[in-house]
DNA sequence: GTCTATATACCGATAGAC
DNA sequence: GTCTATCGGTATATAGAC
């Protein structure tokens, strides 16, 4: 429809109601009571609901994108350091802020066959950017394996924090990162 | 309600649905269309929709339970081979039969609270279960790490495989499991 | 841009005949 | 055990005033 400041901020409280129910039980009353609307009002910024759900999803997968690669950017340049950056990157997209990449991983397929055409590419280079560190990975013989299945594998590690992760537990984002490094790693290089 | 053949048969058609549908997206008329009966004549079966997903799940988690143990029974003693039976077991009761144990990772929050209480301890042994065959593989060397955080990854990579596996592609569940117990395990022991 | 009011459809569940 | 018929509630979405 457009992208608006407006749109961008009920977006993302969006984002937050579709993480805590899901998107299903999630109704547009629901919606606009946490938007501070009523519900009449929220189909003046969102075609209809299913706009919601792409709305978030492409703003959850974006953001993942651009932290990605900011972590990339300040972190050390051995394979190891770019591991567990992109470990930390994600995880702390997921579990910080519990926001709209966790949607974007789990009601991706509650999308439209439109929506998803649209948002695959986007989906695509996320999963590449990964891709490409897990190959420099294997070529230094930091990890072992095959290169399509650990990337899955490692990605799934990551992504099913979400079901059993505590914010108010002991381990932070970063020390899951680390330990899911360490945990594929050769004991003694 | 009770746990005649007949229920038990209803239980398994409303998981095929589950799965490829979603729990609050299938409607008790879909579920009735699939059993073969009218949308009234399924509450002679079941008190209401909430009472199948906790069949279901009941179901579903029993039936690893059972085909874990039997795994572990008829593989060698070594934990590398338990660590792999453990990953083929749980691989095969996701990927080849998409049935009731995707539904009881995927849909276990849509439970409401005494189903969940009652369901727990079920849940909890499958997991003790999983827990103890990685502490014999931490024991043994095989692997490395925290024993909660190793318990955890390699269940999420696992219960995410639901994901991206195709099941007309090349790869069975039995060389996924091969391959994650590989990637865990150091090059040279 | 938000409101009130409402259209239209479908949901889970029940009642009672057979 | 299954049927027909239907209740009461709620879902997404629209129309038009302000």
């Amino acid at each position: 429809m457009n992208d608006s400041p407006r749109r961008k901020e009920l977006t993302r409280q969006a984002a937050q109601l579709f993480v805590q129910e899901g998107f299903d039980r999630t109704t547009v009353r629901m919606l606009a009571e946490e938007m501070g609307i009523k519900s009449g009002s929220l189909f003046h910024h969102f075609r209809d609901k299913q706009e919601i759900l792409a709305a978030v999803i492409e703003e959850g997968t974006r953001n993942a994108l651009a932290i990605a690669h900011a972590a990339l950017e300040s972190c050390d340049r051995d394979s190891e350091a770019r591991l567990q950056a992109m470990a930390r990157a994600h995880l702390e997209t997921l579990l910080t802020d519990r926001n709209a990449h966790v949607v974007a991983l789990y009601e991706w397929r509650r999308l439209d066959d439109d929506a998803r055409a649209h948002l695959g590419h986007l989906r695509d280079a996320y999963e590449a950017l990964w891709e490409t560190v897990i190959d420099e990975a294997l070529a230094a013989g930091l990890i072992h394996g095959d290169r399509f299945l650990v990337s899955r594998f490692v990605m799934g590690a990551l992504n099913w924090t979400v079901r059993w992760y505590d914010p108010e537990g002991e381990r932070s984002p970063e020390e899951l990162g680390r330990e899911l490094v360490a945990m594929l790693m050769a004991p003694r290089g």
